[in-house]
DNA sequence: CGCCTGTGATTGCATGTGCAACAATGTAGG
DNA sequence: CCTACATTGTTGCACATGCAATCACAGGCG
């Protein structure tokens, strides 16, 4: 399906620019986000994204393979990193009534004052160093361009409530 | 500098889905690449770009810190990455005559045969999971805001070839 | 010249991560 | 009911990566 002329024509200077410029302003702004959160909270940037969508979710609280899904991790890094957060006492393990397979990681008193803690630090991180170089067109078209990319953002495939 | 009010305002939807679209987006993006790469040619997408950059560069060869800067790598993380390299064929080491510590990574003939037969996998695939999904003008837009990000691409600064 | 500070590259160590294998449980079909 | 397959979460292992310490050398200053 690929003529070779065009398919391997290399890329012209705005895809180049584009796609550079996509791989290093991910890694800045994660590494800068990363650090202000570990810096000003020890708490790594994926900690916080997992308190982030268990204080977000129902009963504050997210099966396991849905919380792996939601912070693009595999569900044995998932595990992993409960683990830590269990031993620092920012989330707990629930066993599931209705699935004996399933676990639920929920959100502690000490982990929601963690992410009340962390969480301006956070916004001010992504206002800074990601958000005030965009105007609102520019985000509304980097938004629906990077759904498009990345697909619909998968409402919760595992144990979808309703 | 920081009216609260304004500061820790949570994201509007946009904003919202402009930062996570960007992460999901690159998340799926490096890891589709990668592992075309991986079960084309069994080069990790880490390895193809800097033998990319080393193409690139005169006589095929940069500094051990140039590279490590263009492939966003710790030095030590290059170290061991060129390491790879090197046991596959695919760059050399070369002292550097007018600074004794510096070292050059020069692409071999191998290394450039393989950059060669990589590069129109990578290049599909770039132009199928990410160009595609951009307009033109929306791909000059992403261009422009990438790099306000995360500033200019860093003309080489260890030994910058006058 | 001899010293001292700065820089390039490497190495020891710790860490975060994914893959594959596994055990426990759910689910469908005979 | 019982069997076969799918799914959930965990674990063993390998691996890529960063930080800090280290070594070798460059460049300046007394």
């Amino acid at each position: 399906m690929a003529s070779l002329s065009n398919e391997t024509r290399p890329l012209d200077e705005t895809e180049l620019r584009a796609w550079r410029g996509l791989l290093r302003a991910h890694a800045l702004l994660v590494k800068r986000l990363d650090a202000d959160l570990e810096s000003a909270h020890g708490l790594p940037l994926t900690s916080y994204e997992v308190l982030l969508h268990l204080d977000k979710a129902e009963g504050c609280k997210m099966r396991m393979c849905d919380v792996a899904e939601s912070v693009l991790l595999s569900r044995s890094g998932l595990t992993r990193l409960v683990d830590r957060l269990e031993r620092d006492g920012y989330v707990e393990r629930v066993s599931c009534a209705d699935d004996a397979r399933g676990a639920y990681a929920r959100l502690t008193d000490a982990g929601r004052s963690k992410l009340r803690a962390a969480s301006s630090t956070h916004l001010e991180g992504i206002r800074e160093h990601f958000l005030s170089h965009f105007e609102p067109a520019e985000l509304a078209t980097l938004a629906d361009a990077c759904e498009r990319v990345a697909g619909p953002s998968g409402p919760q495939s595992c144990s979808a409530q309703t």
